[in-house]
DNA sequence: TTAACATGAATTGTTAACAATTTAAAGATA
DNA sequence: TATCTTTAAATTGTTAACAATTCATGTTAA
């Protein structure tokens, strides 16, 4: 069990012991490496990052308050299992915020911009087309965390770098099966609305891309073993 | 020293030291009562809150990652003091929030809730005619949040919750001699426009408003010695 | 007087041991 | 077999002692 989460978590030799911990669970996570509820022990912790509990324990309750984990009294630290109405202000969240960083993007975005956001979609069709799903993940992010960065505003972009992580636990939590992530075209044609400095269609697409994603997501409740599991083995 | 900022600090006998520590400091920053800058001792805070340093470390390692206090290294934590830049991030970010919060005040604001911003306005006022700053601040603070609870997204809550906070230090630090805070006539102009539901004008409302508090402050350099002490007693 | 230096106190950072609680497993009872 | 205790192991929470660094004070020298 342990061993199975060790090798989940890149092992980055920070200086700072805690600031590694908490930036390798935070990969892992975005690359849903790490799904919900996942527990977080303090001493596989320590171990895996050769420092102490007091280091890990720091670590675990920054990564509360960035609402990546959750703390338990007395049982410990687990990957954050967002409710479905935690999922939902995420999006509503999200689409406020992207919405509002369009209006920037558009003023803002120069050429580069543009061929980097174009070099991550396509890094991100390889990755899918090569089944890689982490790597997927990861850039689709990134995609998304562009056009904050284009904003050049820290607060947004941290806001944004919570809510596209707590967007993937939303998605390995309820996602529907057989459904894809974000669809390739629909990023491309965002960056062909934000080259053509079409505002309007900007946050339009935008709009829709989010609500595109929530609209996959399905909230029916997990099969839940009514009987034990020798009956269920008996039918 | 450390008599005078603890007298500065209200004593909660939460359950949890650690967030007892946390809403302490929060409440004590939102009320102006901690100027940016003050140094937070390990042994200072173990002893007012009759705990060990172990939480008062892991309490101030939150408050970090909430920007409401700086780590230093070996050297411990301090109220923070946001710069020109994140100060100007600060407002740009509640001008976007804020509009955005706008349209959905605008639909789910009930009478109680116009009631409630009413009341918060009139202390706010009495407040400030028994010239007691802290009250003051503490209910400016909470109209602004009360725009955020309508909405009922406890994500934008907890940004908002974080920029108000900010915007409390960066006028301690950077406020013009003389020019006051929140006009309490532009608070009323805001229900006003609640309750006439001119979504419009709300959202022009709110803008004029943060853009006022913005232009009141002073991001000159404070007046630097550039003689030493004893030169400047010989003039 | 100013600056550089040295010393001691105070503060932060680390570690290990202990207590309290939860979890897991074995055993007893119906 | 299923359920309820009992017991042991593992984990979290707390505390105190120690090491390392910074800060403050006083001294010396230019």
């Amino acid at each position: 069990m342990t061993k199975s989460i060790t090798k989940k978590l890149a092992i980055e030799t920070d200086d700072i012991p805690e600031q590694a911990i908490i930036s390798s669970i935070t990969a892992a996570v975005s690359e849903q490496r790490l799904p919900a509820g996942t527990k977080l022990g303090e001493q596989m912790l320590s171990n895996l990052f050769n420092c102490n509990r007091a280091n890990v324990r720091r670590a675990l309750s920054t990564l509360a308050t960035m609402h990546v984990v959750q703390l338990q009294p007395n049982r410990g630290a687990f990957v954050s299992t967002p409710s479905p109405k935690e999922a939902s202000d995420v999006f509503e969240a999200r689409r406020t915020i992207e919405s509002i960083l369009a209006r920037s993007v558009i003023k803002n975005a120069c050429s580069q911009d543009i061929e980097d956001m174009r070099a991550t979609i396509a890094a991100e069709a390889d990755a899918r087309a090569q089944g890689d799903k982490p790597a997927e993940l990861r850039l689709s992010r990134k995609f998304h965390m562009h056009l904050a960065t284009i904003t050049d505003n820290q607060l947004l972009e941290r806001f944004l770098s919570e809510l596209t992580l707590r967007t993937t636990l939303i998605i390995g939590l309820y996602n529907k099966v057989g459904s894809s992530n974000c669809a390739e075209d629909e990023h491309s044609r965002i960056v062909e609305a934000i080259e053509a400095q079409d505002e309007d269609h900007l946050i339009l697409l935008l709009d829709q891309h989010l609500k595109h994603l929530e609209a996959s997501l399905d909230f029916e409740p997990a099969i839940e073993p009514s009987f034990t599991l020798a009956e269920q083995l008996n039918s």
